[in-house]
DNA sequence: CGCGCAAAGTTGACAGCGTAAAGTTTAACT
DNA sequence: AGTTAAACTTTACGCTGTCAACTTTGCGCG
């Protein structure tokens, strides 16, 4: 399948690009339980120190792996917002993807934010990470003069939290696929963002 | 200090308590990572299958620890509210005193949102758990007629999300003390809870 | 009163983990 | 063709959780 790096291939031929496959589906297999070094190595068909070569450690591959999965979630997010033009509609199916996302890619989310996600965060590609995603869709509700990073930061947490509490149990045992009712009343509190307080 | 419980002290004399202390304070030095099971054992001075007499593995002794951690975090958000009487500010603090908790012990966060929160809920203790007192400073917002679980779930998912991101460093480096400005600023969405939707 | 028995704790072993050092193969480049 | 460095393997170490077997302790019951 995807080989677009004939680099250097002197046994293995992609290596690295292996490991962090091996790892993205372990990691939906079983959780970021089941996510080794060693486990990785062995589904690449390659020793368990050969990954030295490629990554610093569990942590260097742990971040690769991240970097993947934060490109999963950026389509994601884009995916669905793509389908919207109404600024509510489009905040409000950005949440909708995020949350689709957790419950999709649970292992994946952990490791994406274990981290911290300053990590995967690539200045240089414009507004094609996630978090630029956020940001474009928050523009229209920031109120004139004010810190724009106010509404997206009350956007970010609402969302992030509830995505955490839903596909950990808190709400109950989730469903995969989201209800609209329930769903749409929490996110209800997105339509008052950047609005004047109310009297 | 803490010898509550004369049950059985064959050799040791309340192990068991001393396992968790030993975890409460691991998990302070040296945050979730540094939680083992034998090292717990070695700081409580006793070999490392002695804890598997009193808690089921490492799950039942992190499950031990968490309910420990519970009950300090549920005293932590009963302080910050007790010194308010207005609902809005109680709202406010209860947030608040959230956050200070994911900033004072954000390894025992980690431990007691990492199995499910539903773990330690003991129903049977009337308002006297987090939940609770979650739910009673959400009561008076709960428009008229509807399900109280929606304004309850857009709290806690707003303040639980900035609470993870804060800590683990999304909006830079946290200062260990709550800047009231920005803050106050995002959790003014909390005043929008409850009320009419904006036109 | 003393005996037994179960609870509490120790010791030793095992598999799996991440990591480091040393050795071997392979490909590329002069 | 020979050298050199990268890619990979092998071996080993310390740490982890868990299990089984053994020793000690102390309570309760005949």
């Amino acid at each position: 399948m995807t080989k677009p790096a004939p680099k250097t291939k002197h046994h293995h031929g992609n290596l690295r690009q292996a490991l962090i496959e091996a790892g993205l589906s372990l990691l939906e297999e079983g959780g970021i339980e089941a996510l080794s070094l060693r486990k990785c190595a062995a589904r690449a068909g390659v020793s368990h120190a050969a990954p030295a070569h490629h990554f610093d450690g569990l942590p260097g591959l742990t971040k690769a792996i991240g970097e993947e999965g934060f490109r999963v979630f950026t389509a994601y997010l884009q995916g669905y917002i793509a389908e919207h033009t109404d600024p509510r509609e489009k905040l409000r199916a950005l949440c909708r993807g995020y949350l689709q996302f957790g419950l999709d890619h649970a292992g994946l989310l952990k490791v994406i934010f274990g981290a911290g996600l300053a990590a995967y965060v690539d200045d240089k590609r414009g507004d094609a990470d996630a978090y630029q995603v956020l940001r474009a869709c928050c523009a229209p509700f920031i109120p004139a003069g004010e810190n724009s990073q106010i509404v997206e930061i009350q956007v970010w947490s609402l969302i992030h939290g509830f995505t955490l509490l839903y596909i950990s149990g808190e709400f109950g045992a989730p469903p995969p696929a989201i209800p609209d009712g329930p769903f749409d009343q929490v996110m209800g509190l997105l339509d008052r963002v950047g609005t004047a307080p109310a009297p």
